[in-house]
DNA sequence: TTTCTTGCAAAAAATTTGCAATTAA
DNA sequence: TTAATTGCAAATTTTTTGCAAGAAA
């Protein structure tokens, strides 16, 4: 999903392209990190009415389309970001929050290794890996 | 942590050694997977009188004291787990939700390559699959 | 005793829902 | 025209906080 025909992306889903989800994916598109609902709520208001549970209601359609990715810290607010054509995952830094995905998953052949020792299907996985950016480890002074 | 003396955990962080404080460590214990707060809070009260703010309390209290782990993903509800001496990630089945423990982690290899390559300081991460049991997959007529 | 901790009740924060009005198709 | 979608307000759900009473050291 790197083009900008969000009409386009909303139809194919079989639902009505209004203004406020073609702002949505907008808004995410813009974000350089994945955004947390209020932010996108603010986003979509400079350039459409709209309200908190539109917003709410809208993440989950994407979300359950497929269209979006939604990620964060346990505990924390959610954030949403826009989904990349290729399986990710994403790396948090502890203090200044900053994420950066990661592409290239090394589950694959993992999975398929625990399906049979655990006589399982895999199907999904969902993977997060936590820590500290450069700059904040220099700013910490253990650089 | 794998020993019962949840009394004398508590001391050795300079707190009070409160039934309820002990309830919640013998609570997390005998999870067989990381447990949310509103189960802890109910498994908890079987033992002693106690609230949920004291239950939020003391689990604040012995993650910023690094007793236990605060996971989940980003918009389900935290859950929280003992911090054992070896790291663990599970498989959980969809449909009769059993989860497996599965000791070996593939993902240390993996995380020290991508914090060169990142730039970056990990120093945990999350990982859970998803899939059917082999019950489950029996009972679907899938096998 | 003294200080920490608890329970309660109320407040905040985050998310969801019902429904009438509106709008995309 | 009509079925999907929105905004609003109210309801839930989750988490946090103030404070007086109670309990551990």
């Amino acid at each position: 999903m790197n083009n900008c025909n969000w009409e386009q992306a909303i139809r194919r889903l079989g639902k009505k392209a209004t203004p406020q989800r073609k702002a949505i994916l907008a808004a995410l598109a813009e974000q350089d990190r994945p955004a947390t609902v209020d932010e996108i709520f603010i986003k979509v208001r400079e350039q459409q009415k709209t309200s908190l549970s539109t917003i709410y209601r809208n993440l989950d359609l994407l979300l359950s389309q497929g269209l979006i990715n939604k990620q964060g810290f346990p505990g924390e607010k959610a954030r949403y970001s826009l989904k990349k054509d290729d399986h990710e995952h994403t790396l948090v830094c502890m203090d200044c929050q900053k994420i950066v995905t990661i592409t290239g998953c090394p589950l694959e052949a993992y999975a398929a290794e625990i399906a049979s020792r655990e006589n399982f299907v895999v199907l999904d996985h969902r993977m997060e890996m936590y820590g500290y950016c450069h700059k904040c480890m220099q700013a910490k002074g253990r650089v």
